[in-house]
DNA sequence: TAGATTGTTAATCGATTAACAATC
DNA sequence: TAGATTGTTAATCGATTAACAATC
């Protein structure tokens, strides 16, 4: 169960996904789960599903099927959500503020320890329970501080300058929502962007090529 | 250039991609690329570069490469930028605020036609030169209005039974934020997911599991 | 024990890359 | 014409599915 080497992208994607459904079932106090149970419940093949956590190692009982608590908790630990990482908020607009407020964090056993901008008008006032730093402050803020993410919802054309400036800090993963892709050094640093616009561009796509033939 | 048949999903989310990748050389003044110029910024190879634009026709020319205006206006038709798809928000919180105030449906050519919540303190305020609606007028909205998109920003509990009736009202495309898949009828409905949650575990997988051992 | 279901190997499918003939 | 680069076919690679022996 220690960390794996070689797991696919489409495995780890996918992780997220087999935890939300677990914890569903743990909601509704079921117990056990065959694969192929659960596989219908999320619309996969119970092979993907046995596939995906042998990847890990064997959370089932031949005859019986997975405990659902077990394998949950197992997934939990799998993905890092037992680790209380901590995480800083870069670029406190309207996205930022939404994000802040946001039980997301918590969710991912992910702690938002500070939030940064450098508009006067926020600096020092409150947003989710947070004061609001000035950017200029981070370095100290990061040496004082252990900052294993950085969430960037700065302009877009700030991100790859902020981001360089963090990873010089030590910060090495970054939750970017600018529409931009970061270069930086691929080692230590991990990405993990979400695209908004590419995604409704997907819908875009969708509703005007596939189906019912769109004005 | 018609709505092609069969392109896989893969192709599709690369489109938003190299839109962005053109409109970049675009702002540079840049007249022509090849798939292999284009292949090294954009970290892919210049065969699947070719391959995915086969697929909506022949936008290049042998010995010179692609034109990028031209190329750029035909992804733009291809994504159905042009179409002036109508959405509607639903769920004014702040993550449905800063949606509201925020460049994104512009920049993918859909107008933001209306913007709902049940909330007495929200019904009639305005939020990004918007007025805020009962949910309980969407039918009628929907009725009077085209509305191709609904974007959902509601709780968790609420998203199925919100989706639901905009079916109804013959809402069949949907901007999903919530941490949940929606089951509706597959044919005319076209669902793209934003899953902050799973993009955000992904982050903490690779940080926990790859690379340096984390603490 | 018999039935069920996993863990795992083998077969299939799809997507990516390489190669090259067509052609600007 | 010669050089460059596309469009497209063939080869490779990876991911998904099927099958089944192991075993609870």
């Amino acid at each position: 169960m220690e960390s794996q080497k070689n797991i696919s992208p489409a495995v780890i994607k996918r992780l997220p996904r087999y935890y939300r459904y677990l914890g569903e079932l743990l909601n509704h106090n079921i117990q056990k789960i065959s694969s192929r149970e659960l596989s219908l419940r999320m619309n996969v093949t119970a092979s993907q599903i046995r596939q995906d956590l042998n990847c890990f190692g064997g959370f089932g009982q031949q005859g019986y099927g997975y405990n659902v608590e077990y394998l949950y908790h197992c997934i939990r630990r799998i993905l890092g959500l037992d680790k209380s990482l901590c995480a800083i908020l870069v670029g406190i607009g309207h996205l930022g503020q939404a994000l802040a407020n946001n039980s997301l964090f918590e969710k991912c056993g992910v702690r938002l320890i500070g939030l940064f901008d450098i508009a006067d008008n926020l600096v020092g006032t409150a947003v989710g329970g947070e004061t609001v730093r000035h950017f200029d402050t981070v370095g100290d803020f990061c040496a004082e501080n252990r900052v294993d993410i950085a969430v960037l919802t700065v302009p877009r054309t700030e991100t790859q300058a902020v981001a360089e400036r963090l990873v010089r800090c030590g910060v090495f993963g970054f939750w970017n929502f600018a529409n931009t892709e970061l270069s930086l050094p691929d080692d230590p640093v991990k990405i993990e962007n979400v695209h908004m616009r590419d995604s409704l561009m997907q819908l875009c796509y969708r509703l005007t090529n596939e189906g019912e033939i769109l004005t």
